[in-house]
DNA sequence: CAACAATTGAGAGCAGCGCTCTTGACAGCC
DNA sequence: GGCTGTCAAGAGCGCTGCTCTCAATTGTTG
């Protein structure tokens, strides 16, 4: 919707330049297109070359190779779900806890539903050949679980974790982990809650993935809304969130 | 290890039958090891009939097409991850409910980690343009389940299964889906238990996905045989097989 | 305004891919 | 011994990623 060629660091002066970024704004349009259609590993230069009505040699004028490309994509998706998660998010009340963890996830399910070829790209096996740059993936690629995070670290300042949480023991090594990132994150939940809000965010995208991917029989479920109630009530218990 | 060829219906009289059976399970033998070199979506029959010796068009004279040799793949490895699951199950009595869906876990993530690729054809983002055909590859994909399930309707009929998980509760229409699931098995547990358990399902894999594929950050986790068993613990609590 | 230089698009070309078709050789079977 | 089915090989089509060269266009600057 909004253009990614304004998301430059300072305002585009000269017309080569606006014209240049919005020929890669082109570019990353018409990728996520094919990207949707195809998926991944089919995504082919060529065809966005076609597409933009340029011939195939062009395209690296703006782009150094596919696995860039892919980049771009990968970047453009990671934003896309998050502004869907924070929208969801912030729709609720900052305290109410156990709804915005729902909320996340139904929104989570929700744009992979829609968009499974990019989910596939975010969460699915990796794309053969290639390797995410870690330096302009990682900080897009976080900011969902810390936004989950974020939401219970607040219920936990609140008082609004549930004790019954602590069930298992967390060994020392694990503790060091966690440690390592409540310190690095700032925040105040107990190993307990983080090592089971771990689970929960590994077991979300199982299900999302599940469903998504096609794991599930053709007719074996058939209400899945209420099977993703189901996960998302249990999955809230887990975290500490339950009533 | 064992000779695919050797699973035909009936024995292989003629000299040609056994040649061409020998022709089509060294192609997979070599397919799979493309596929856990390079991937799913970069296994290449030009390569396989290079390894094989053999100019590229002669691999079709054994097997129709791309997407044949994958489905072959597809049950090769859903043949192998049931065989090592089966094999950590059935180390253990079958009254010790717990430890056997623990071994089932751990199966699962041993392979997954040895076997990243073929992992990924199972359970990650389909291959683009390709469609599992249902009639081959249903059977050998629900062997596992049908494992986790068994193991928890036998817990329930011996009355292992805590009272605690019937927390949630199951709408009409996901319960007529739960129906129709443990009548075609001839199933006991109650549909609370199956909802959870199909939830532990999922997460199971959701966990051993987040490792294989590489979405928890490089070094976020160290401990990860530590998060894993934490994980499993909690898991088997949702099933109802706790402590 | 004109000349310069940077930028761009087009085209050819290389090596790889899946897949098809034809051709000639070989082996098993009657 | 001759027939028939099976086989490997090769050529070829259209696709892919990517590189290189060349000409044209375009923005900027003197």
């Amino acid at each position: 919707m909004n253009d990614p060629a304004a998301d430059a660091e300072t305002t585009l002066r000269t017309p080569r330049e606006r014209a240049r970024a919005q020929t890669i704004a082109d570019i990353v349009r018409l990728g996520r297109e094919h990207l949707a259609i195809h998926g991944a590993a089919a995504l082919s230069l060529r065809a966005v070359a076609r597409d933009l009505g340029v011939v195939s040699s062009a395209v690296y004028r703006y782009v150094a190779n596919r696995d860039e490309l892919l980049t771009l994509l990968l970047v453009d998706a990671y934003s896309e779900l998050r502004d869907a998660v924070d929208a969801a998010v912030n729709a609720l009340p900052e305290r109410d806890f156990d709804g915005r963890f729902k909320a996340l996830g139904r929104a989570v399910r929700t744009w992979a539903l829609r968009e499974p070829a990019r989910y596939g790209l975010l969460f699915g096996s990796p794309v053969p050949g290639y390797r995410a740059p870690a330096g302009q993936t990682t900080t897009p690629g976080t900011r969902v679980i810390y936004s989950l995070v974020g939401n219970l670290d607040s219920a936990y300042r609140a008082g609004k974790i549930t004790t019954a949480v602590r069930t298992a023991v967390v060994p020392s090594v694990l503790a060091a982990d966690l440690e390592a990132i409540r310190a690095g994150l700032g925040l105040a939940v107990p190993n307990e809650v983080m090592a089971n809000g771990t689970l929960v965010w590994t077991s979300l995208f199982g299900t999302v993935s599940f469903e998504v991917f096609g794991q599930y029989g053709a007719d074996t479920f058939r209400a899945r809304d209420e099977l993703f109630e189901h996960h998302l009530t249990v999955l809230a218990g887990i975290a500490g969130l339950g009533a």
